[in-house]
DNA sequence: TAAACATATGAACACATGCTCATGCATTCA
DNA sequence: TGAATGCATGAGCATGTGTTCATATGTTTA
């Protein structure tokens, strides 16, 4: 990392530099976040959480329905599982997954309203 | 991509799948919704709003009070400007960077609510 | 119990991402 | 105008990510 202590505001935004430096969040709350919302940020998993707010469904009928190879869906619903944004049951040989906070929503709506400009 | 049409529940859920074909949002608002939240998916890029959140600052300032490299600062800086997450102004020398939009922040605030289970 | 079915998982690959390093560009000032 | 300052940018590299393929696991049914 490159060395920037030449930067000649030091000294006029000495205050500002502490301020952030007393007030940014501990690590883990960061990394925590910033692994919360990568959950997010990939198309195939937006798919799927969409279609579970439509209601539960089990994996054969999201692959199906989002054109996704069975080991695809199942990979991506792990890792939403992993994320605890989905919860699942089993019922006979089908596992059905559900959104499992609504929490989910309301970020995908946050999302919606921040790229439609409102 | 496997095929999986031996799916035994294809008869019994055809309504849930079909429901979710015409209910799918379309594939480039998916897209712009995956690379919006792609964008809080990093830590530092976190950090970087965090400390715009309590104010403008000039990237030597934010590099400085978060420990990053000029340059990484000034990359990651591009990718929120891209993103329209964060705007800037010239003052002299320097260049002064600031939230874009209130978003931003409330964006956030639902991911920290999610992470501690609130 | 064997076969069929629904899902999970691990390895491997292509591609994306974030950093550093080196350097370029814009602005100010001596 | 030339040097110094503040920031941007491109190349290169290490690491992360999403998919497919092959196969394993768990459940039902003949």
């Amino acid at each position: 990392m490159k060395n920037i202590e030449t930067c000649g505001a030091h000294g006029l935004h000495k205050e500002t530099v502490e301020n952030v430096k007393k007030s940014i969040l501990k690590d883990e709350t960061i990394n925590d976040l910033a692994m919360f919302f990568k959950v997010f940020g990939d198309p195939t998993r937006i798919k799927i959480m969409y279609a579970l707010y439509l209601g539960e469904m089990c994996v054969c009928d999201i692959a199906t329905s989002l054109h996704l190879s069975q080991s695809a869906a199942s990979h991506q619903l792990r890792t939403l599982k992993t994320a605890r944004l989905v919860k699942y049951r089993r019922e006979g040989k089908a596992i059905y997954y559900s959104l499992d906070d609504d929490h989910v929503i309301k970020v995908l709506e946050q999302g919606i309203s921040h790229i439609t400009h409102i």
